[in-house]
DNA sequence: TAAAAAAATGTTATATTATAACGTAACAAC
DNA sequence: GTTGTTACGTTATAATATAACATTTTTTTA
């Protein structure tokens, strides 16, 4: 099972996630023979500022500030679609926003937990609910190609603060 | 396991599924002590045309043409929060379109197969699939309070067509 | 290295989905 | 029959996303 949950929900160096995210990033456009523009970094780069997904007019406001230049919703939009097909973000239907995936280049499942109270978001690769999504589509005879997978709820912190504040 | 793909995917009297689903609606209604006024009844019956998703503007247009009102968006969204509320409908968030529950007042999963080719929707609840939700949520200490699970693939009548064309 | 081709970005306009804010009508309860 | 509640009407606008076309930058190759 791979997951970031721990990073996400526990206090950690928010700067090495981002630097691995980057470097990973450059890795994996090389070995696609694609290139990761000054722009689609900077979108990159926006995006793994903390582990909360990010609406795509937020990562416009943010990097336009950090660039200084202003921009028009097309190019945050080409930088999102690249980003997605180089399997570097993902989008988060209910939330219309965009994350850093933090294993890119595994197959995974597109699980995310939400945290409702907070926004962290953990992305979680589970080979056990593969396997029971799987046998679900076999016995319903339905060939599936993708899967979005949103939990939403509490993370641990949001919990017990929550609780606390009940007493 | 509860679902609906045997209806949704294969030919059926469509008639019996949308006055099943009135009858039902009445009922719910009922028993929760609020009412399905007749601008909720016509947005609840067009959602039934069908095993399609259905966006919140087609719904505008489809219930416009019927009752030979114009209504102004604020109505339907009023009414699909209403059957939102009440369970009889959910949101397909990666479509942004709306979908009538085959079996509301029951605990379910939120589970939905999207046929990328036809658009027809299945809804599953699946107590394996729940259970081994739960344990991923335990294992990260995260607190689930809803879900949202969407599949894209492909039907049985759509596979055995995309089959046949690539012959 | 200059011209051609391809890729990325800029720009303008607009489509699509959703909600805020406030007014009115219908209905139930007392 | 007035009061309070619920639902609906209306206008305006917010938030998300894309179409269409122009320009710039980069790459290729003659």
């Amino acid at each position: 099972m791979l997951s970031n949950h721990r990073l996400t929900f526990y206090p950690h160096d928010q700067e090495r996630c981002l630097d691995a995210a980057i470097v990973n990033a450059k890795k994996i456009c090389a070995q696609k023979n694609t290139k990761l523009s000054t722009m689609r970094e900077s979108v990159l780069v926006l995006i793994w500022q903390g582990h909360k997904p990010k609406g795509a007019y937020d990562i416009l406001d943010g990097v336009a500030k950090t660039t200084g230049k202003s921009i028009a919703p097309p190019t945050i939009y080409r930088a999102l679609d690249f980003l997605l097909d180089m399997g570097l973000i993902h989008r988060i239907a209910s939330l219309n926003a965009y994350i850093g995936c933090p294993f890119p280049s595994n197959e995974h499942s597109n699980l995310f937990m939400i945290c409702e109270h907070c926004g962290s978001t953990a992305e979680i690769a589970d080979t056990g609910l593969n396997n029971t999504l799987s046998s679900i589509c076999v016995s319903a005879d339905f060939t599936l190609k993708t899967q979005y997978i949103e939990l939403k709820g509490l993370c641990p912190k949001c919990q017990s603060e929550s609780a606390n504040s009940e007493q």
